[in-house]
DNA sequence: CTGTTAGCGCGTTCAT
DNA sequence: ATGAACGCGCTAACAG
């Protein structure tokens, strides 16, 4: 009885119709559940047919026509160029949260190279994680020529689109001198491939804030790693390990910190009072885990990145958007102001309690 | 000059056309580069003006248009469930190694609920990596309706779509075999989780071939972690730390075994020497690592799915897939046979140089 | 050989 | 509740 007439071609909306005795007009109205004015429209035992007979044949609607008469494809790209990185995976959590209510479903591009994609696959909503400088041109185009885009990218100019920035600089600056409160021995745990990155600005700002506090930087206090938290557990295990240790740890990211922290905990350290260590992203695991995590960075990052892409999608459709492009509430610029949250694993630090 | 008519919406092929001076047929076939017959068919003058028209209205066909005529969509879809698996990253990896010299598009859905999607959103072809027991009835239908399927897993049926099978149970215990030849003492390393999952699998081929062999398993030799590298290494470090520590390890998947092998090598153990270490899965970073690692695994494993599934994309559209379910060329299973993997991490050992 | 006309395919939506 | 037009790009068949 559920097996349908299975000729091995999908169903149109023309098969259900005939199946269901309708006409295709009446099937779109009860499977999409509008109608022009928003008087009823379709009687209960029609719609019953309807739905039967679409169900019976296996009928499911193809996006593919249907955006192309409505605009919408319902759908969200993320284009995301590490998608290794916990943060990657932290956006596609909170979008995929916030989507799926809405009917809208997120499809992610693992490639760089979101410029020839986009030009021809549509989405009612695009999120670009990286611009390389070459690219900047071409996202003003596309934004130009209809596609909804939110950008994360420090540099680059709204123009036509959304920019999302997060300046890390202060925020990190924050951290350390945190630690300058009861610290002089401050290590530093980063990877050794952030130079061209965004960690380059984390790691300067740790060399910043000691040059102003007037301590001289020390070489073996900086743990390079290789990016991998394995690796960033034997670089922190090393600098815990030396015999004058550093008494608190400065890491670029809030994974490596995790790592450190069960670093310092397997040599028997109690973090938070034998030595301190604070991370930087202000990702949701830190909040979890225990001791939790301190850390500086972005407040409520991801999930209004979300919403705002979301709004996007489901705002009005392309033509229209052009008409206001920056007003009070649909800001071109969302800049995300850095906190500083201080829990267990590097608390205040007083007089008393200083380790120096 | 190269500032388009910047009107916001965007450019279709008509406009090409009326600014070209030409129909849309032609600029469809200039854009397009064939012709019904075969001969080149546009002179170069006009293929020129629409040439030039396209690239000043910045002109990008609709791709959801073009599928509805087509049935191509120049997509396939990647659903992946466990993204921060690096298993998922060597899909994604390969797959899109091959499909963007086909100019296809790899879509990665990172959704576990690939059913509502697969059934409006179409694709070329679709890779599943994870069914459950109440998904098999969709995949079902699916296929019936003229979606291309590729599904991993060991135990669904093959019924109008391709399952790649890849069992794991005797690799696993080829790897403990392994190191049964030179060792008495052997560790286990296996995530916490694993216990559903096929990490279940990975870890019975242990006990199994260990009670084989007449030796008791010892429960202080079962390191347990979370499930992430730093994880892995804490718990490898406790294990090789012990006063009778093990002389080799059996780590269940390949991202744990290169922890194993870091916490070896920083409590100044020679791996390959003071202990053995052997990993599962196969991975390409095994190979390139020094110590290289010795694993099991399939051969060849992502390249021939990635291969598999554009050959599925780019075959014969969906109406004709039907005719040939199952040809020799064209196998409805395909079996990844587990090869055992030697390498410096956990070499041969002979009575000589056994640690027992 | 070159270019156009006309109509396909799909779901949506406006008049009737 | 329906017929027919609509939006888009593709392409067989045709005209010059």
């Amino acid at each position: 009885m559920a097996k349908a007439s299975s000729t091995g071609v999908r169903p149109t909306i023309r098969m259900v119709a005939e199946v269901a005795g309708v006409s295709t007009a009446t099937v779109s109205y009860v499977l999409s559940g509008r109608r022009g004015d928003g008087g009823p429209g379709v009687s209960d035992p029609t719609a019953e047919k309807v739905k039967a007979a679409a169900e019976r044949l296996g009928y499911r609607p193809n996006q593919a026509a249907r955006a192309i008469r409505t605009g919408r494809t319902n759908t969200v790209i993320l284009s995301l160029t590490m998608l290794s990185d916990p943060w990657s995976l932290s956006v596609i959590e909170a979008v995929q949260k916030a989507a799926v209510p809405l009917g809208i479903t997120p499809m992610i591009l693992g490639d760089a190279d979101w410029v020839k994609v986009l030009g021809t696959h549509n989405a009612d909503a695009v999120f670009v994680d990286a611009v390389r400088p070459d690219q900047r041109d071409a996202l003003r185009k596309l934004a130009e020529h209809g596609t909804t885009l939110v950008v994360f990218d420090e540099e680059v100019q709204a123009d036509g689109f959304d920019v999302i920035r997060s300046i890390a600089g202060p925020g990190c600056r924050m951290a350390v001198e945190h630690l300058l409160h009861g610290h002089r021995r401050i290590a530093c745990l980063t990877p050794a491939t952030a130079a061209g990155t965004s960690g380059g600005t984390r790691y300067r700002a740790y060399a910043e804030a000691l040059e102003h506090a007037g301590i001289q930087e020390r070489e073996d206090y900086v743990g390079l790693f290789d990016g991998t938290s394995a690796g960033a557990y034997a670089a922190a295990t090393r600098l815990l390990s030396m015999p004058d240790r550093p008494t608190a740890i400065y890491a670029t990211t809030d994974y490596a910190a995790v790592s450190a922290i069960n670093a310092a905990q397997r040599l028997g350290l109690a973090v938070g009072t034998d030595v301190d260590i604070i991370g930087v992203g202000n990702t949701v695991e830190g909040e979890r885990m225990s001791p939790s995590l301190s850390t500086v960075g972005p407040v409520d990052f991801f999930d209004k990145l979300a919403r705002l892409l979301l709004r996007r999608a489901t705002g009005p459709a392309d033509s229209t958007r052009q008409a206001a492009p920056t007003t009070a509430e649909d800001p071109g610029v969302l800049d995300f102001p850095w906190h500083l949250f201080v829990r267990e694993s590097a608390p205040h630090r007083s007089a008393a309690t200083r380790l120096y």
